[in-house]
DNA sequence: CAAATACTAGACTAAATGGTCAGCTTTTGT
DNA sequence: ACAAAAGCTGACCATTTAGTCTAGTATTTG
């Protein structure tokens, strides 16, 4: 019991609110943020609702330090691929990435999604900027893979909604996957799906598929 | 100003509840069930909000009258579709009539997807049955072209859910999708997101298009 | 070890919300 | 023409909600 437990690096304080942050990732995930009850994340967070108050203070910032979070969670390798990439290696890898996060992270796609079908009421000027100019580059890469023939002709913005749509499905739809496949997806179910919607974008795209995604 | 406008065939009473629906689904859309409120629903519809609550009871039998609408949305000519059919008419029509929907009806689209996000609380047992029953059906019939040699071989569910997840998400997304564009998806561009997407999905399957849909 | 800081928590408040009610007006069938 | 049915609505209410206040208890630090 002294009082240095050299192992313990975290405070109190990191823990508690690490602890509502999860929370809050789900009860914003299950009922959005007008729906999501600050009582309710703190029955979740198992602490007292004047607690969650303490360390955020408003529902408005808990949500929008988590909406921060996340929107970081979409960095990935693609984000420097440049046109003397292989295509396919990089939308390979890339679908991929998008897939474990799905897998990992539902709540946090969940809660992007809600945001998004919401109509982005939080997601300010500068990140929509941002997103803007990180899609106009992707598309320029992928616009000269074309020009090269290393891929067939096709519009690079559905290319890229495609992607995210089949991949965050995942994460979105999960109780309706489950209920339809009868059972929940497991670790290896998402490599299955990993590979096949590789296979079916890649293909669709007139690309082989990279051995190590096979 | 005669009594007898023979013209005004519907009610006044229908009119309103026309104007509520479509108030609500609207409202319902933007912020899910818990985070709607009537007083913005009877204010889009443009009527004081005791007159909402005179023509559906409560807020949540007017979001239930909402939701079985939608999920006859849901019904297309792939319900009845054969393994006599040819697999790339039918999945070219199935995407077409999704796509359609999206355009069209985006909201319920948005509406379904809040009610599935969040762990689909208002679909009951029997809807559920109805749905992994048709859905045990239509994996049935695309087995049973892929022992035939007509489509390369692919998990069923996994087909249906890409299909789903890409033609929906030009609804539920259609914001970011409008932010990223640049400009919002027209008539025209719903045309071409379709044809390109019924390209990535029969390509993807080892199916051709068919010229209808080139 | 004392002072300062970090944390806990019950009681409370002001505003918002879903819903009721009672009495009104308009429409409709005969 | 008229009664019954349908439609309308302002006033009101009970409950819920985000957030505050105050008064405490742990924990850290000089």
């Amino acid at each position: 019991m002294s009082a240095s437990h050299h192992y313990k690096e975290i405070s109190i304080g990191e823990f508690n609110r690490n602890k509502i942050l999860n929370a809050a990732e789900k009860e914003f995930a299950l009922h959005g943020f007008k729906g999501a009850r600050v009582q309710q994340i703190a029955d979740r967070a198992e602490l007292p609702k004047t607690n969650v108050l303490y360390y955020f203070k408003s529902k408005e910032s808990l949500y929008l330090t988590l909406l921060e979070d996340i929107l970081r969670l979409w960095n990935s390798r693609f984000d420097e691929a440049t046109v003397g990439d292989d295509p396919a290696e990089v939308l390979a890898h890339y679908i991929a990435d998008k897939m474990e996060i799905s897998r990992c992270r539902p709540d946090a796609s969940k809660m992007f999604a809600l945001e998004i079908i919401n109509g982005a009421p939080n997601l300010n000027a500068f990140f929509k900027d941002q997103h803007a100019s990180w899609m106009a580059g992707r598309v320029d890469v992928i616009k000269q893979w074309i020009d090269q023939g290393k891929l067939a002709a096709t519009d690079p913005h559905y290319l890229l909604f495609n992607i995210w749509a089949t991949s965050q499905h995942y994460a979105d739809f999960s109780i309706q996957i489950n209920e339809l496949r009868g059972k929940p997806m497991t670790q290896a179910d998402f490599a299955d799906a990993t590979k096949n919607l590789i296979k079916l974008i890649l293909t669709g795209c007139g690309l082989s598929v990279p051995t190590q995604f096979e």
